[in-house]
DNA sequence: CGCAGGATTGATTGCATTCAACGACCGTGG
DNA sequence: CCACGGTCGTTGAATGCAATCAATCCTGCG
């Protein structure tokens, strides 16, 4: 191990999240076997077709999950952010069917899956707060049907923003008052939203002239995040954050 | 229980599909407390923002999964058939983050959440089983999400019936050859893909004048599996069906 | 018969795409 | 240091797919 710091403690502290581990729980994760490296922006961690034989845990950077149609087309189906891991989803289903990549360059620490199925059956617990994780994830994916199936595309990217933000402040990783750094390209960004590079350029372009968003690069700040939300049709509730009094600015 | 025969069953054989069970297992899962109860058409077994109690268990009829923007516009995330658990989703997530709901009239069994917990971490098969089910639904909401996201009018519809249809042959609900009764309106359809009503009425002519469905009235036919399955761009992989030779005629 | 829900059709509109070009930024190498 | 190439972002004009609006048609059913 390159660090003496345990490589898992924002995994722990995500999976505890929604389902209280002890601290024997916490031990054996820390304790799981594992490989660090370092990825490339575009780096695949999991390709689809395959049988993933290791869980990479993101220890920073950010990936997605994307899938092609068979026209070349691409579709972003979510995006993860460092303390989570990538492969809970493939975890015990064999052959893989979507692929996961680096959105940024980032580290990685590649887990067994066998290591993670043996702590999942023999600790309840983390086997319980496994599959919470798993179900958050799932409910994302449907908002993510609802908001590529039935909202325009001002309000998608609205909604897509609200989330990485509230998601990137549940982990500590982003002061919202402050706004945050969009590790995305716009073509991602459409590809996220089911929309064209061109069109997620002028929706951008117009939340910005609303007073919406505050723009530097790829820097986003949250001017009114209010209207924002509301544009966006954004309720947290599909993220099943643990309960605590509202954020003064959220 | 009013009638002698399992009404368990189906979940057993659906849950069976892609994990093994014990005798001990099928017997435990028989054995949960249940009411049976028939359910009109629209009637919801979930809401949003509601705790569920109980985990309802599909016995006949179909059901479904939507989500509504603030603008009032419903998607459909999933559709539900015999043999399903209708909440393996919420079982341990607490607030709801979507409705559900019957497509048609159809009976369910509904068993008391605490239960199916139990059972869940008591028999590490069972709970495996129960896992694997949900991250096969979470495949499903990706596929969704490249659908509506990516595909245009023609290959959603298409590939929505392809779905549909091998699904229903994988329960062993439906003999493909012969086709099957879709159980939704044209306005229902719309909601699952993204579309409107009036589109949706083009779209399946067309399709039919093409010679890739045969309609009667809700009754759809397969003339050319092959053609369709092109044109829906579908690949049955994120389904993740056993094992076994290719169908004959898919 | 008449009603209601769903399906069908036509005419029109509009949001997002497509095609194409240009501009800004950044790292690299001569 | 600056020219260069590449990626990403921006803008304009034209096109097109699906939405919208509005009737009309079925068909089962009370």
């Amino acid at each position: 191990m390159a660090d003496s710091d345990n490589p898992f403690e924002a995994l722990i502290c995500r999976l505890g999240r929604n389902h209280t581990l002890s601290a024997a729980d916490c031990a054996a994760l820390s304790a799981l076997p594992h490989k660090l490296r370092w990825l490339d922006a575009g780096t695949y961690t999991v390709r689809e077709g395959d049988v993933p034989q290791v869980c990479s845990v993101l220890l920073s950077g950010f990936a997605f999950r994307q899938k092609i149609t068979g026209g070349g087309a691409r579709q972003i189906i979510a995006l993860h952010i460092p303390g989570e891991a990538l492969d809970f989803q493939n975890l015990f289903l064999g052959i893989s069917d979507h692929n996961v990549q680096m959105l940024t360059r980032g580290r990685v620490a590649d887990v067994p899956i066998a290591a993670f199925q043996q702590i999942a059956m023999e600790r309840p617990a983390v086997g319980r707060a496994i599959l919470v994780t798993t179900l958050i994830e799932a409910s994302i994916f449907r908002e993510w049907v609802l908001n590529v199936g039935r909202r325009d595309s001002r309000s998608r990217l609205a909604h897509l923003l609200c989330e990485f933000a509230l998601r990137l402040e549940a982990q500590g990783l982003a002061d919202p008052d402050r706004g945050f750094e969009l590790p995305m390209t716009q073509e991602q960004l459409a590809d996220a939203t089911g929309l064209t590079p061109v069109h997620v350029n002028r929706v951008l372009k117009t939340l910005e002239s609303e007073g919406l968003i505050a723009r530097n690069r790829r820097h986003i700040g949250f001017p009114d995040w209010r209207r924002l939300r509301d544009v966006g049709d954004f309720s947290q509730r599909y993220l099943h954050l643990p309960e605590r009094e509202e954020h003064g600015v959220f």
